[in-house]
DNA sequence: TTAATAACCTACTAAATTAGTTGGTTATAT
DNA sequence: ATATAACCAACTAATTTAGTAGGTTATTAA
């Protein structure tokens, strides 16, 4: 098995989706500014996701992204899987041929140790976790540094503007 | 966090020298050939293990390995930390750096993975495995596969000595 | 109608890791 | 003396990660 910033940054951009599009699509580089994740990388992992139907899009200015279900139907598990092969701990995937054809000494620990992982993270929705503490107070911080890059950007503009107007 | 055949190569080793070395230490060629791991690599995971003081060695013929403590006393978890880096799941190593210096946004939920995975393997010894039915069976398979295998060398053997002797 | 936005797509890449191989040396039992 | 088996260092092919680069297409708003 595998768990890497690949199926991190899936479950938090989703995570992050999921607090922000309530009021319309959430685009990619909003995503990106607030949990700084390559853009071009959450592309690619929004393509995996799109096609696992976890996220509708909208394309244009004002687009972005979706949950194309309920935050209590979408749960951790389907997005690391999404993105990553899965959180499968076997070498095998569980067709017990993992010494040349026969089950290897340890198989039946992974397969435990497997289900042990998919049991944890399929218990957890992102509706869960979008109620956590820890959650929240990250996420504010989050959204009160982006106000402030937006404002000091409005000044940049306010300047260039009136450099423009001689 | 990252479970792949080199933890499970090093698990599958340390159940062989469980299951084997009631009667003196046993070389990493006779573990080699009953678990199909490569010889030059199992000296590499050996290295390791004994560096965290799991196995002790004995050089020089009729040696090899021995567990440097009881069976119950050596668990999954401490033999996968000592080869891989370790069953943590969070990219911070629970540092909550994760994002240029600041906790990211599902921080918490990878701290908590870590804890279920390594509370999971922290809770089985090598003399949990060894009393498994389905480690047995396999054990059982995989030495009598060995014994055809000598059975078939002293054939070869005794074709040599033959020959030699004219 | 045009410009801006943002999804969508393909191909490339540096760095790291895995799962080895090769070719030794040193220590010890027979 | 010889065989065994640990011990050690350096190299390697293949794969994966975490991107970058450079586009095309669809949609909205001025």
């Amino acid at each position: 098995m595998r768990l890497t910033t690949k199926g991190r940054y899936a479950v938090t951009a989703m995570l992050d989706l999921a607090l922000h599009s309530d009021k319309g699509p959430v685009s990619l580089s909003d995503i990106s500014a607030r949990q700084g994740i390559s853009l071009s990388y959450l592309e690619q992992l929004f393509a995996k996701l799109r096609k696992q139907s976890l996220v509708s899009s909208v394309r244009g200015p004002g687009g972005g992204y979706l949950l194309s279900r309920e935050r209590c139907d979408i749960f951790v598990a389907q997005i690391v899987d999404a993105v990553n092969e899965s959180v499968d701990a076997t070498g095998c995937r569980g067709r017990s041929d993992c010494q040349g054809g026969t089950t290897c000494l340890t198989h039946h620990l992974w397969c435990d140790l497997s289900d042990q992982i998919h049991d944890f993270l399929s218990g957890i929705s992102l509706e869960k976790l979008v109620q956590r503490k820890d959650v929240r107070l990250v996420a504010e911080r989050q959204d009160s540094d982006i106000r402030q890059i937006d404002q000091s950007h409005d000044k940049d503009q306010d300047k260039i503007s009136a450099a423009l107007l001689g």
